[in-house]
DNA sequence: ACCGTTTATTAGCCATGCCTAATCTTTTTT
DNA sequence: AAAAAAGATTAGGCATGGCTAATAAACGGT
């Protein structure tokens, strides 16, 4: 059995493996809010136990075992997050803090269990995928809106960083996963946008912004 | 905040001081399967932090502050115990294990939108009174089968120990809560007793049984 | 009233997971 | 190529929550 903070370092691993091929100690460590010497001594464990690959000083990756662990923690997380909104009514916002403490609760019928009760839902409230009960996540060719060019119309297919800070700023420009923009303008100042939704009237986004939407061709 | 640990001796000094009026460490050591000497560390940390009154060698009680402690974690317990049978699909006898982990899982809001998700339930599966958002218990005179005569005729209200066997063994009797019995004889030898559901033939229960059935007049 | 048994506490140890400060290594700048 | 900066690891320490063994207190039976 991993401890709660052996599982959150493995899934902060998992993370940072999506954008780099590999993870290094300093971005663990502020994933976690927690110091570098304390992530270095959690991956020599987490390597011991055979679920990272750990070399000094040039990063860790995760072996299959961990990898799979990793896949079950964001099972859990998004399954729950999408209980919290879908069933109990949370807004977007304000349910990672609380699927961060559930993704640890020990139980593959209770997982298995929820899943049917969702009617096995495939997406998380910010568009994530989740991943089967084998560890399987349905591909999508996604890209952030952030590359796209003046004349694109796109469809917001995920929100990639789980600030409830951003949730809150697309809330209010009325912006949701499935959501139609088409990109009017894109300014070479600042990286900012002006997009155009399906109805209404255009508006601007900033870099910021427009780095974590991830987008599919509309 | 407390930890998990802290808030366990809490739970198991509650549920203690359900039956005599002062806990005592060996009891709570059994309880939470641990070490006398452990609990006696625990009750140190817990008494520096007003949560319980220990006086050495005479057991331990709660304060008020302690005790609102206490409630609220029952109501986690139960409350996730009856979202586990009522919308999982769980059996009765399968839930504990997981809800003393999720009882665990710090939000009032989250039990909030539960509570109300669940249409605000007065008793778990077992039987047991849930508090309310202010620690209120809803009285109910009750006392175990054990106690009853010949001739008592009486509704199964709550089964006082969880433990998964008994639980088993209520269901393959085909008693639940709410089923009705008449008391038809007490067998001073064991303590056995025969008695005869509302419909169908009557059998015998062993005083283990009985002892644990919460009953209320029917 | 005493003695043995049960229960509780204390003393001392250990693993875990975190920290700061000091010491490498690697990378970047000059 | 050397110096500086950034990043990582190691060394050493601390709080937490366990444990066993030793000791102390309370209880029950005679
Ligand atoms: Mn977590
Ligand atoms: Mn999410
Ligand atoms: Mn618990
Ligand atoms: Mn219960």
């Amino acid at each position: 059995m991993l401890t709660r903070s052996e599982e959150d370092h493995i899934k902060a691993v998992y993370a940072l493996l999506q954008d780099n091929d590999s993870a290094f100690t300093k971005d663990i460590a502020e994933r976690l809010r927690t110091k570098a010497s304390s992530v270095t001594d959690m991956l020599k464990k987490l390597a011991e136990k055979k679920l990272v690959k750990h070399e000094p000083y040039y990063g860790v990756k995760l072996t299959a075992k961990g990898e799979a662990i990793a896949l079950q923690l964001v099972r859990r997380h998004r399954m729950w997050e999408t209980f919290l909104v879908n069933r109990l009514g949370f807004g977007w916002d304000e349910v990672h803090e609380v699927a961060e403490q559930m993704e640890h609760v020990a139980s593959d019928k209770l997982i298995d269990k929820l899943d049917a009760y969702l009617g096995h839902p495939s997406f998380d409230p910010h568009g994530d995928p989740i991943p089967d009960k084998h560890g399987k996540i349905r591909a999508r060719k996604t890209k952030r809106l952030s590359t796209c060019m003046q004349g694109d119309s796109v469809r917001i297919a995920a929100v990639s960083e789980t600030t409830d800070g951003l949730l809150r700023l697309l809330d209010s420009k009325g912006l949701r996963i499935g959501s139609v923009l088409s990109v009017q303008e894109v300014h070479a100042f600042d990286g900012s946008m002006d997009v155009k939704p399906k109805s209404g009237a255009a508006f601007s986004l900033s870099k910021d912004v427009s780095h974590h939407l991830q987008v599919e061709a509309a």
